[in-house]
DNA sequence: TCATTTTACTTCAAATTTTGAAGTAAGTTG
DNA sequence: CAACTTACTTCAAAATTTGAAGTAAAATGA
């Protein structure tokens, strides 16, 4: 029984695909004492997407919304995270492409834009012709800042003390494995 | 200084937004000693939400390669989602837009595909005429467990001991907090 | 060496998804 | 019962994403 637990993802009393996880008094139980969690509560595969899903969605408004209070009106929320994406590096984009799993075209799309709007500077590399090289102008890291800025005050309410950084760090670790599952199967096949 | 690391998200030597969890000994390490992770590295918001992105973006090619195998044209990826929202029990559009955080006009223009694909049946309510009593018709609950099947691998490949559970247990709750902070800031501002 | 293939990207058109404004019909309230 | 609110729907436009086809440079191999 245990092993189908493990294994299956069954679904026990309060565990309906689509409720949240703050209906299961297991799992909240648990984290205060920082025991082992007693596995009577299994989160599956679709439980996790659904919520990433939603969790996505909600960023991506809140973005939008930082972004209009910067007055930022000639770039959406997508290329802002594509300007995040390139950090303080010079990079290719297919170095790019790497960091965020998108698609050729839809990069060249975003970065079309963000040259347009004087974020990011393009140049042809030297050893490699074909390949561009990408890099946040001053405009750009300013927008990048500026985004970082507004971010500390959610750094501060979510990584409040050791336990909450301890449970982000996990959560960012798992759905790390989460890409590279999902990645590999899309690819290869499960 | 610790309390500094614990309120900015401050990001140390390898920490750099964009690289990924795999670089960081320290949290690789800590995971399989069990013990209390050396805070020298901070997740913050930002890698987070582009963990999120990314993962989000990984599931949703996932989803489409498997509603290609089973031969469904009709509805994409987003709409299945929302038949996995629904689950087994009848509900209304305004619950359904808090399963989601969906917006209104977005899940009208879904559940008009799925009713017209047949994967739905809306019903008005007795009681409040306005209101629309959504529930899943044979086909609809023929393609969840369909996905639900598909799924059963990577709930195994995913969690494999009790320690991925945890670990997948923590993300969930994790995210879950996400959203309700972001969710929060959205509507009242931080 | 030079034809062929591969790589690294871009372009464009079409599909999908999301938003926002405006509407409708049914309930609710003063 | 007039005015307001709720619960949705519709529609058009915008944003995002995909996929096929193209270009130019680099690598390969006979």
């Amino acid at each position: 029984m245990i092993q189908k637990l493990l294994h299956e993802g069954v679904e026990v009393e309060t565990s309906i695909d689509g409720y949240y996880a703050a209906d299961f008094p297991e799992i909240t139980a648990e984290k205060q004492g920082h025991r082992h969690p007693v596995h009577t509560v299994v989160v599956t595969h679709f439980e996790l997407a659904r919520m990433i899903e939603r969790v996505n969605r909600r960023f991506a408004s809140l973005l939008r919304t930082e972004m209009t209070k910067l007055g930022i009106e000639d770039v959406g929320p997508a290329q802002a995270m594509v300007l995040m994406a390139i950090g303080d590096v010079e990079l290719s984009v297919g170095e790019l492409l790497d960091r965020g799993h998108y698609v050729g075209s839809n990069i060249s799309y975003y970065l079309k834009q963000l040259a347009d709007g004087g974020y990011i500077d393009r140049v042809a590399s030297q050893r490699d012709k074909r390949s561009a090289r990408i890099r946040l102008t001053e405009k750009g890291e300013q927008l990048c800042a500026n985004l970082r800025d507004a971010g500390g005050a959610y750094n501060r309410v979510l990584a409040r003390d050791a336990d909450d950084l301890r449970n982000l760090e996990i959560a960012f670790q798992t759905l790390h494995r989460l890409e590279l599952v999902w990645g590999n199967a899309a690819r290869y096949g499960i």
